[in-house]
RNA sequence: GGGCAUGUGGCGGAAUUGGUAUACGCGUACGUCUCAGAAGCGUAUCCCGUAAGGGUUGGGAGUUCGAGUCUCCCCAUGCCCACCA
């Protein structure tokens, strides 16, 4: 090894923290702000392979962006309280709260060995009581305002953790944390109303910058519909079925009713059924189903209310009313009117229900069922019209109202496990919720309480410490509540807490913040698209709503970066046995090598996925040491105008493509910088201090030493980032074309005329004897770049 | 099933608003240095052709002086959503 990376390693972080480099100074006016963020890791354990994509390259922009004399603020703390970390703690019988610092400890020395420049005197942990303080106070500002509701619901339940989901949080019907099927639970809960939101959250999205999958993911998710709520009564009795459709259009078509199993009706109407008992062992049958099992059977199971009878309000048709699982209790009204002519899953069951199939949207060729627009039959007086310009007519005559339905859901927060932040609720006597006031927040978790969860109470119903508190504090027969908050909670807010870690008057500082926020670029991972980076939008509005901000997006842009995989081109995970440990690779070929390594595997401004790859790590290293030798090189020559051109050339190209989040393309510049350096015949320490400046936000460590080595003063991080030479004489290579095919080029003057450029193209011989006598009829000259001679 | 994205050498990838396709690197081959190996250095490396030249960006069509880039159809892959009425 040519150098001693781990003497250089230690001998840099060293100076850099003596130096103080990387503390932002938050109130400096003379520099423009830049807020560069991470998503602030999980204390999980050791840092693995995707923790260095994330962060080292995202550090080097944040380098990149001081040497252009930015004031950066790059932040870094842990989202601490959670699930993951409570699993492996009690797996290993210990405290959980032991364990996450225990991990952060660990992960705070890895970040440092990275070489990555966070400024650690903002480091936030969501665990700590001065964090959660006000997690807690932002709780019961939303509680306050409404946006905070306790109601009884049907949610999402991990058997296995024991605990509520999010509907965020369940992936194909499974648990997004371990994996597990999740079932169904009715519970009274608390949920933030983020589907007040749903239309703030959609026409934001139109003015990001962000790319194209990353708002339609979102959009998809909040899923928005438009179409109509119509009442269906019920013969001979007061109760109405209100039903949702997109397609009133196809009301002549309904033949049949159904209701989810979930829908309140459905149990009014079971004392009046003359099926009472099948109906009753349906209902018993689909709430044992998990999600999934509902929507991968095969047939579509339901069964009708006997003796019930529903009317068509477009004509008084009388039509039967089913029970049904494939009608989701929670979306819409959780009925829907059947058209099996006009949609497939009606079509479904009215083929194993044996239910008539009437057409009345016609389309010539189409067979059933035709979801698609058509000319109405079957529709009385509508018939022979169109379909798409009578919708809104047939739903008004049927006295159907205007609706537009969302997919989102309001955000289930609750969670009944130990490791998270306590709900600052308490209950009065009577059983009516009330807000913790604020002096006595933080709420404190109560370390007496058992946190395994046993499936039947939260594991705060253990702590008696709770208990007296709330007594103590509101007085006999009062009640803490004994459910934490969900870990996104914590995440939805921690860019502003960087603003103002240690203030503890307010969640973060107001004056700071206008200046500061909304987030410069954030980056992250694909996989939070529609989880947090939704909530923290949601809760940016919610927060400049209740005049706590003054913008309403949190994220300028919004970068989801690739995956690393295993050597063999799959996903690593322990199972295949293709897992690589970062800290092997950082010891033997040292931190700046994985670094660039990392940057140079392919774009950073758009997700894939890159296989390890030994031989390129090793490749970069060689660069790096290339670069070390080429120092030793170095004289006190003027320099040379292909040097100053190359340069140049090598600035301009990190600029821009660092600010495209490109930093492949960015290391294939320093690449060819180095090869023509290699190439002159004398390096003059100027050319060197510009390379090592270009190479310091890539190779942070190895820049500084040999900076240093150079004789030069002070931190290479803290360099002028050079001046690209202009040159104004500069030639430039013209391509001459004939009829678009390339016959030749040209060395030019950039101001050269048309005139003169084709002149002198004509002269070409290739030129001659492509156009073989014919005149150019037509010339196109792009200035500097090509010139296409048409005949 | 729906939506979005992506298809360029043996591999990762490059190609500002349409303007030299294959930059940079890996791998490979040969050479050089060496007692030998490693490292280093040098040369070559999309296809056909001795060459001149011709062809090539998943396939097909189109727009254009000019298309990897724009439009349409098809094929493949990846990601997300998925009984959403």
């Amino acid at each position: 090894m040519a150098y001693d990376h781990k003497a250089i390693e230690k001998k840099a972080q060293q100076k850099w923290e003596e130096q103080a480099l990387y503390t932002t100074d938050l109130t400096d006016t003379e520099r423009d702000p830049y807020y560069l963020l991470c998503e602030f890791p999980y204390p999980s354990g050791d840092l693995h392979i995707g923790h260095w994509y994330a962060f080292s390259v995202t550090d080097i922009y944040a380098r990149l962006l001081r040497l252009r004399g930015k004031n950066v603020l790059f932040p870094i703390g842990f989202d601490a309280f959670g699930l993951p970390a409570e699993n492996a703690a009690i797996k290993r019988d210990l405290d959980p709260k032991e364990w996450t610092y225990a991990n952060i400890d660990r992960m705070r020395g890895q970040l440092k060995s990275m070489g990555a420049s966070f400024d650690w005197s903002k480091e936030v942990i969501t665990c700590e009581p001065s964090y959660y303080q006000w997690t807690q106070w932002l709780f019961v500002k939303f509680f306050e305002h409404g946006l905070v509701e306790r109601r009884k619901a049907t949610v999402k339940w991990c058997p296995q953790d024991q605990t509520v989901l999010a509907n965020e949080q369940v992936s194909d019907g499974k648990c997004e944390r371990c994996g597990t099927e999740v079932v169904e639970k009715e519970l009274t809960q608390w949920f933030l109303k983020i589907t007040d939101y749903a239309e703030r959250l959609l026409d934001g999205l139109d003015k990001l910058p962000w790319r194209e999958e990353i708002k339609e993911a979102q959009r998809a998710w909040i899923g928005k519909s438009e179409g109509a709520a119509i009442e269906f009564p019920l013969a001979g009795r007061s109760e109405v079925i209100k039903v949702f459709t997109t397609r009133p259009d196809t009301l002549f078509g309904a033949t049949y009713v159904v209701l989810a199993p979930e829908h309140a009706l459905v149990r009014t109407l079971l004392s009046d059924v003359d099926n009472a008992a099948e109906v009753r062992t349906y209902l018993d049958k689909t709430a044992q189903k998990t999600e999934r099992e509902r929507s991968e059977q095969k047939d579509k199971t339901g069964v009708r209310l006997e003796g019930i009878v529903a009317e068509n309000p477009v004509n008084g048709e009388r039509i039967p009313v089913y029970v049904a699982d494939y009608v989701l209790g929670s979306y819409g009204t959780g009925a829907v009117m059947a058209v099996p002519a006009h949609d497939e899953r009606d079509f479904e069951f009215a083929h194993v229900h044996e239910l008539p199939v009437r057409e009345v949207v016609h389309r010539e060729g189409a067979s059933l069922p035709y979801t698609g627009p058509g000319t109405l039959v079957n529709s009385g007086d509508y018939a022979g019209a169109d379909s798409d310009v009578v919708a809104w007519d047939i739903a008004t005559i049927a006295g159907g109202v205007r609706t537009t339905q969302y997919r989102l859901r309001d955000w289930s927060i609750s969670r009944q496990r130990y490791w998270g932040c306590p709900i600052p609720i308490v209950y009065d006597p009577d059983g009516n919720a009330h807000a913790v006031p604020a002096e006595h927040l933080p709420w404190l978790l109560p370390e007496d309480a058992h946190y395994k969860p046993t499936g039947h109470a939260s594991p705060l119903a253990s702590s008696d410490e709770l208990r007296e508190r709330v007594t103590r504090i509101f007085g006999e027969g009062w009640t803490p509540e004994y459910d934490t908050l969900d870990t996104f909670v914590d995440s939805s807010w921690y860019f502003l807490r960087y603003l103002a870690p240690h203030d503890t008057h307010a969640f973060t500082d107001r004056a700071l913040s206008d200046r500061w926020f909304p987030v410069d670029r954030y980056s992250g991972g694909s996989e939070h698209t529609t989880m947090h980076v939704l909530y923290a939008r949601f809760f940016t509005k919610a927060l400049y709503d209740l005049a706590l901000v003054s913008v309403d997006e949190p994220f300028i842009e919004r970068f989801n970066r690739g995956l690393i995989l295993g050597p063999d081109g799959q996903k690593m995970s322990k199972s295949k046995g293709n897992v690589i440990n970062p800290d092997d690779f950082v010891d033997k070929f040292g931190a700046d090598a994985v670094r660039i390594y990392l940057a140079f595997i392919g774009p950073y401004n758009e997700p894939g996925s890159y296989p390890w790859n030994l031989d390129g790590v090793t490749s970069m290293r060689k660069f790096l040491e290339r670069i070390e030798r080429l120092t030793v090189r170095a004289d006190h020559a003027a320099l040379t105008p292909e040097l100053e051109k190359a340069l140049a050339q090598a600035n301009r190209k990190i600029v821009q493509d660092g600010d495209r989040f490109k930093f492949n393309t960015c290391v294939a510049a320093l690449m060819i910088l180095v090869n023509a350096l290699e190439d002159a015949p004398s390096v003059s320490r100027e050319a060197l201090k510009q390379l090592l400046v270009y190479l310091a936000p890539f190779a942070p460590h190895l820049a500084e030493h040999l900076w240093e080595a150079l004789g030069e003063e002070g931190s290479v991080h803290a360099a002028a980032w050079p001046v690209a030479a202009e040159h104004a004489e500069e030639t430039v290579a013209v391509v001459v074309q004939v009829n678009g095919k390339r016959r030749g080029s040209l060395e030019v003057k950039a101001d050269t005329s048309e005139q003169a450029v084709t002149a002198q193209a004509l002269e070409i011989e290739q030129v001659v004897t492509a156009l073989a006598g014919k005149k150019p009829t037509r010339i196109i000259y792009v200035a500097g770049k090509i010139i296409n001679l048409v005949a």
